[in-house]
DNA sequence: GCCTTTGTTGTACGTTCGTACAATAGGGGC
DNA sequence: GCCCCTATTGTACGAACGTACAACAAAGGC
């Protein structure tokens, strides 16, 4: 009968706080904000409540780490393709639409999230630079393949146009993924793709290929 | 010195519930979700706390009405001239653009409320039920201003190409109700409208007029 | 193999939460 | 003007919250 069973695992400070960082998400995503207590948390990372006040300060501090992570995340699986430079605009474009209204970016636990944290914004100081920081680098992703796709159709565009153009898109693909993550059974994926896929092009001129090209995933 | 001053006034349950329903949503607005304690909500509509659980049976009752008094609200805020036959489609369209893009609509305190109550949403049957009650609410008055729109263009249309556009417009309206909501400073209620009557009138393929015509408030 | 470091645990404390219930009092019906 | 109804109040209770702190133990340095 061995005894030398070690009661619990030392980790390292950074791998123990992405744990509790992953935990505090996965709570959120399957019970809610107001389910998401220190005790909760650390039942689901495996481990005693008290633990996470020697990584975090306060718990508030769990929760600005948790959406920093979240959100950067998000924004990469959304648009991870957008600067591959090897591949031609339209596919770029395609893929970062497929990318932002599919699962897991376009579903109903990542909603339950973010809404979860965007109520805290207003009332934290830190939230808001995080937030702020989230849709800014978002749009400066974007913006480089709206002028990109203007240039590509000889249309004549000054910053301003580009904003303007950009923020439709945002708008798109935000209100897009809004409905299809609520209401994913009246709204597929393959829906919010075809009805994202026909706007943008819209509003960037670009004409639109009529069948559907292979997409990598 | 006349000792006849009441010390509280009787109301009907009626008004009661509204007053209560009000302070909830104020306190959500101004505090968020986390705040919105039956001891807060009370103090803010002026009575004891105790007096909640004489009007509603939960405090899960009083959110699940709050929720749908509120949307309610946003929904007519929104719409109420969508169905105003008496105006020519564009103005009902710019109509409904502006009121829905604008405060009080378009709105942070508005978003930090249905923020709050969406995060509910899945773990509650009754707030599931108001969601896509409101949601469906709002695509159905949206779509027959499609459709009136394709006719007057000429376009051939069928039920299936209605509900893209409307889908398309409805995610165009709610993505920049978002990013409005969030970041008024960034994006002002007369660049909103801007960007969405460019994008809803070529989703529509309607002419878009370039000076703005006045709309009555 | 011991020692130091510190990641980890367990217990305890004060506060605030939603709820329950008996007592009080406003106000319309008669 | 009295009485009944019930809207309203005040107090109390158990549960769960975030936090604080002392004791324990894993793991690397020597």
């Amino acid at each position: 009968m061995s005894e030398n069973k070690p009661k619990f695992r030392r980790e390292s400070p950074e791998l123990r706080r992405e744990q509790l960082i992953e935990a505090t998400l996965r709570v959120i995503a399957r019970k809610g904000v107001s389910a998401a207590t220190v005790r909760e948390i650390s039942a689901e990372a495996g481990v005693a409540f008290s633990l996470i006040r020697h990584h975090f300060k306060t718990k508030e501090d769990l929760m600005c780490a948790a959406y920093a992570y979240h959100m950067q995340k998000m924004a990469q699986l959304s648009l991870s393709s957008a600067t591959d430079q090897t591949r031609p605009l339209a596919d770029r474009l395609r893929q970062c639409i497929k990318d932002t209204l599919s699962p897991p970016v376009t579903n109903g636990a990542a909603l339950q999230v973010w809404a979860g944290f965007i109520q805290m914004v207003p009332h934290d100081a830190r939230m808001k630079q995080i937030h702020r920081d989230t849709y800014l680098g978002f749009r400066d992703t974007l913006e480089p393949l709206i002028a990109e796709a203007l240039t590509a159709n000889k249309t004549p565009w000054d910053p301003r146009l580009v904003e303007h153009k950009a923020i439709a898109c945002n708008a798109v693909l935000d209100g897009l993924w809004l409905e299809g993550s609520m209401l994913p059974d009246m709204l597929p994926a393959a829906r919010l793709i075809e009805v994202a896929e026909t706007t943008l092009f819209a509003i960037l001129d670009l004409p639109l290929a009529t069948a559907p090209i292979d997409i990598p995933t």
